[in-house]
Order: structure tokens, then C-alpha cells, then sequence
DNA sequence: GCGCGAAGTTGAATGTCGTTCAAACTTGTA
DNA sequence: TACAAGTTTGAACGACATTCAACTTCGCGC
């Protein structure tokens, strides 16, 4: 098959290209990795990584694709473990060890510079929104689930999800643009505050 | 003085450009805001808004800079206005107004276009970072304002500004990015949510 | 082995940008 | 009226992503 054939030859070299770009992204930024730079640094051609991936957007979508495959195999363990647990004391402490999986490392951390590009390219772009809803729904599902059975007294899962990410994704934009203004720890904490509100 | 005579002649025409960057931007995206398609639409050449602007980078913040102080006097008022009253009834009903002149007006939403913009660019770059923290100090100085004269009850006025700008921003980049992913209408509810939670 | 079609690979050419800059043009003023 | 300072232009440049025609390698049936 000429399938067969493609891909046997294809699968580890698509791989080493994401983890190259990912290198460069973080310790270059995004802007300096260029289909020349990406491909001296690979030794091949630029018009070679396009025969593969199409379009720079569509290799920089597959290399944020499969940075995210990684973390969704971090998260699972968190949610199964928090479902098996009747009782469960140690509710906030899943959470935030979610958090912890969903937020940046630090400041240049590839994946979430690869979000920030995402956010600003997707509006018009009928491709990059649907790219982006379907990573976001990943994400939403297993904190659901982790929600209902970590804090199964939470009036309202769904909702919560929806806060908590989108304040995830405030911080995790404000810790990767850098400049020190908000921090991961800090982004912890404020998720135990609006998990844990006492007013 | 030449500043004299240069700044007479350049404050109204450089509005116009600002006007003008965010009228394209809106209907047409950032993308195709190029220095010869604005200077195009405003009857003139792209070299002259470099001799302007310097690059097109800080074309782009001056815009954003000259959107947000319209945003400033929206938002005063509302400060203003909660201080003055002793007895708050209507503290979360502040917040909501707030929130409004926060969050973007729809998909397209120019000002927010570039805020993702920003973010995407901030990274590694000092002058952008330093733009940024600037205008989001802005913001969270009026948002302690508010929230503590506001809701008084609030125990940490300073913790919860920076949980809710951090949600905001969430909320505001999924409902620029468009697909319907989230709509100013259920940003609002969320807001709600979170100052008055309930388990 | 051999040949042949399909897949892989290259690098030069193309078009679109932002940006630079020397030249031409205006304006204020002495 | 002349001159210096400020303004405006558009051609030229360099950096890109992207295209593509030519070339090479590979897999497989004879």
C-alpha cells in the first residue's frame, strides 16, 4: 500500500519536527522559527516540511495537536483516580493538581505560546476555530468529570469548568507573556480561592 | 518650535489613522491591515506611517492605547458613581456594568483583536511586556476601586480583581476568536457566578 | 537484477510583507 | 525671497511563506 509505505517512513520524522519546533519555540519564540531555521536545524529543505505539512500554520496546529496528546495523558490519572475514591477528602488537592498539568511551566512554555498564536490567528479563520474547539472540549470534559466526582457538592460542574478554564487561560496568558505578573503559584492559589470562596 | 508645528499639523490626522486601523481591523481582520492597504484607504503611502509610527508594531499599540482611553471614561463613571453611594444594593449590578465595558461587544471586536495580538507578540519582546502591564494596571486599579466600595463585604478586593480579569480575559478571547465558543451574555452570568457563589 | 511508477526531496523562483532611504516637496520664518 | 526644518513619496531591500519543475530514491513485479 502506498499508505503503508508513506507512513512507515513518516511517523518518527513527523515526530522529530514537532519536537524540534517545540524546542525552538521555547528557546527562540515563535517569530524566529521559520521554515528555513526549522529546517537547517533538521538538515532538510523548508519546501520539504510544506510537502508534509502543508501550510507553516498547519505544522505549527499538529506540533500544538500533539504537545496537547502528552497533557491529556497527564490529566487522565488525576480524573480516574479522583473517580475511584468515594469519599473524597483530598477534593481541592486534585484540582489543583489538574491545574497544575493545565497551566504553563513557566514563561516560554511552548505549548501555551503555540495557544497564544492559536487565539490571535483563529478569528476569520473558520479551520483554527474548529482546531480550537476541539482541543478546549477535551480539556472541559475530563474537568467535568473531575469536578462532579472531586467536589460532587458543586451545584453546577459544567459552569465551573467554564470559569475556572477561562480564568486558567488569563493567567496562563498572563504567566507565558511574562514580566513576572502573575506566576504559577500564584495562579494556584487564586484556583483554591474560587474553588474555596469565603466572603 | 518644531514640535510645535510638528504636532499641530499630526494630532487630528494621526486619529484618523488610529480610527481608521480599527475600522479595518474589525471588518477585515488584522491580518490584511497592511501598512500599504491602510495607507491605501487613507490616501497615502505606507513609508509616511513609518515616518509616523516607526514600525507597524507600534502603530498597532498606539491604536490599542488610544481604544482603551475611550474605555477609561466608560468605566470611571461607574467607579465614581459606587463610591458615592453609602449603602450598596446594587453592588454585583455594578460589577455586571463593569464586566460590560470589560468584555468585547461581539466577535470582531477590534480593541480585543488586538489585545490578542499583544499577547501572541509579547513574548520575549520588553516594550511590549511593559505596554501590557500598563494597561492592565489601569484596569485593576479601577476594578479594586470599584469591588471595594462596591461589595465592602469582599474579604480580599485585590485577589478578587485579579481572578476576575483573568476570567474576562478568558471569556473575552473565546468570544473574539468566534464559533459561538462563548458569548458576552453568558461571560456576564459567569461574573455573577463567581461573586456570589453558592454550593 | 531490472525497470518503472510512485513517493520523497531539493532549491530556485514568486509574491507579499515591513522597513529603509534618498530625493522631492512644503512650510514657517528671517 | 531664500533657506532650513519638517513632510511625503515611491523605489529598493531583505525576510518570509509558498510554489513548482526537476531530480532522486524507493518498492515491487517481471
Amino acid at each position: 500500500m502506498t499508505q503503508t509505505r508513506a507512513h512507515r517512513r513518516l511517523e518518527r520524522p513527523r515526530e522529530q519536527v514537532l519536537v524540534a519546533a517545540l524546542e525552538m519555540i521555547a528557546d527562540q519564540g515563535l517569530a524566529r522559527v521559520t521554515m528555513a531555521s526549522l529546517a537547517r536545524r533538521l538538515g532538510t529543505s523548508g519546501g520539504h516540511l510544506l510537502y508534509y505539512f502543508g501550510t507553516r500554520n498547519h505544522l505549527l496546529l499538529e506540533t500544538l495537536r500533539w504537545s496537547e496528546k502528552g497533557f491529556a495523558d497527564q490529566r487522565r490519572p488525576i480524573v480516574d483516580s479522583a473517580e475511584q475514591q468515594r469519599k473524597n477528602q483530598q477534593g481541592v488537592e486534585a484540582m489543583l493538581a489538574f491545574a497544575k498539568v493545565y497551566l504553563p511551566v513557566g514563561d516560554r512554555d511552548p505549548r501555551w505560546l503555540l495557544w497564544l498564536e492559536l487565539w490571535a490567528r483563529a478569528p476569520h479563520d473558520p479551520e483554527l476555530i474548529a482546531a480550537q474547539h476541539g482541543l478546549d472540549e477535551e480539556w472541559h470534559a475530563d474537568l467535568v468529570r473531575l469536578l462532579s466526582s472531586a467536589l460532587p457538592d458543586l451545584r453546577d460542574p459544567q459552569g465551573t469548568s467554564t470559569r475556572l478554564r477561562a480564568m486558567w487561560d488569563g493567567f496562563a496568558m498572563a504567566i507565558v507573556t511574562g514580566g513576572g505578573l502573575a506566576t504559577r503559584g500564584q495562579a494556584l492559589e487564586h484556583t483554591r480561592s474560587l474553588l474555596a470562596p469565603q466572603y
